[in-house]
DNA sequence: TCCGATCGTTGGTGACACTAACGTTAGCGC
DNA sequence: GCGCTAACGTTAGTGTCACCAACGATCGGA
């Protein structure tokens, strides 16, 4: 919906991985937000619902650790999941600092709509890329990204 | 410098390529920030201080085209460039609607300590990969930003 | 000469990541 | 049992990057 016709760029950016990562990043960040803008969402939204779904029922700050949103924005993403009822906020009988977090019908229907368009983005992102591009990209993404998540330092 | 210790992560989204993309930018991204925060820089300045020393003097327009940065932003960054006379702003006589911008050998000796800066940042970020594998990544990266930037439409 | 396009500039917005501070609560060491 | 530390949820604020709308000035083609 923007770059407006760009010239050619300079081969000292072109040519820097940190710089090509960050800048497809720009555009895939751009394709997700359209496709979630279109059922009102947006990427802190799914990542919680999707984490929800997949380990079940938790408190905020294991909701955080796992999704990789900072606790003070879960917070807030969460006030508006519950808004909408995608979500329910009890608090933990067991613990009475924790809320207990658990993801609704509904909310797991919103799930469905979003992984739906984020399926269709991840067509379109790596649209030029062979079956087998797409899986090799997939994996060094992957084991940069898991070097830098666990630093062996 | 934070990463709070995070949990295992939902298969949900580790196997989204969007994912993949965009999280593995954040990690890079900081290493990048990191790298030219010791210099005092950003990611803006840096951008606009190669397009000048790769292009030569240019339009703020122009600069802003090459480099990807929108023109309002180019105006901040420039002034925080001009500030520390890393480059100089002077009308176009041509076109009095134009400023033409130029590098001071003082922003090219910046330019070469940003630079220095960013050879460690990427080596640093690619650590797990043999250099066949970064070859690799460049290029697949290269295409699909390619793919995306202007678009087959 | 008019009109549309371009240029620089100002002053916003939004998403995401992150920090500091706070009161509450749990649990461990002693 | 008591005190300290650590974890929890919340509020409020920051920085970077990308982007949008509007403006006056200027240019260039019809």
């Amino acid at each position: 919906m923007e770059n407006p016709e760009p010239d050619l760029v300079p081969t000292r950016l072109a040519g820097l991985p940190s710089w090509l990562i960050t800048q497809t990043a720009v555009r895939a960040g751009r394709l997700v937000a359209d496709g979630l803008a279109a059922v009102d969402a947006r990427g802190y939204h799914f990542r919680l619902l999707a984490t929800l779904d997949e380990f079940g029922p938790a408190s905020q700050a294991a909701l955080g650790r796992r999704s990789g949103i900072h606790v003070s924005d879960v917070v807030a993403a969460l006030n508006e999941l519950a808004e909408r009822e995608f979500v329910t906020r009890s608090p933990d009988p067991a613990d009475r600092r924790r809320n207990i977090v658990t993801i609704t019908a509904a909310g797991r229907r919103q799930l469905r709509r979003l992984e739906k368009r984020l399926a269709a983005v991840q067509d379109d992102l790596l649209a030029p890329l062979s079956p087998d591009e797409r899986a090799d990209l997939t994996r060094l993404l992957s084991r940069v990204l898991a070097h830098h998540t666990r630093p062996p330092v």
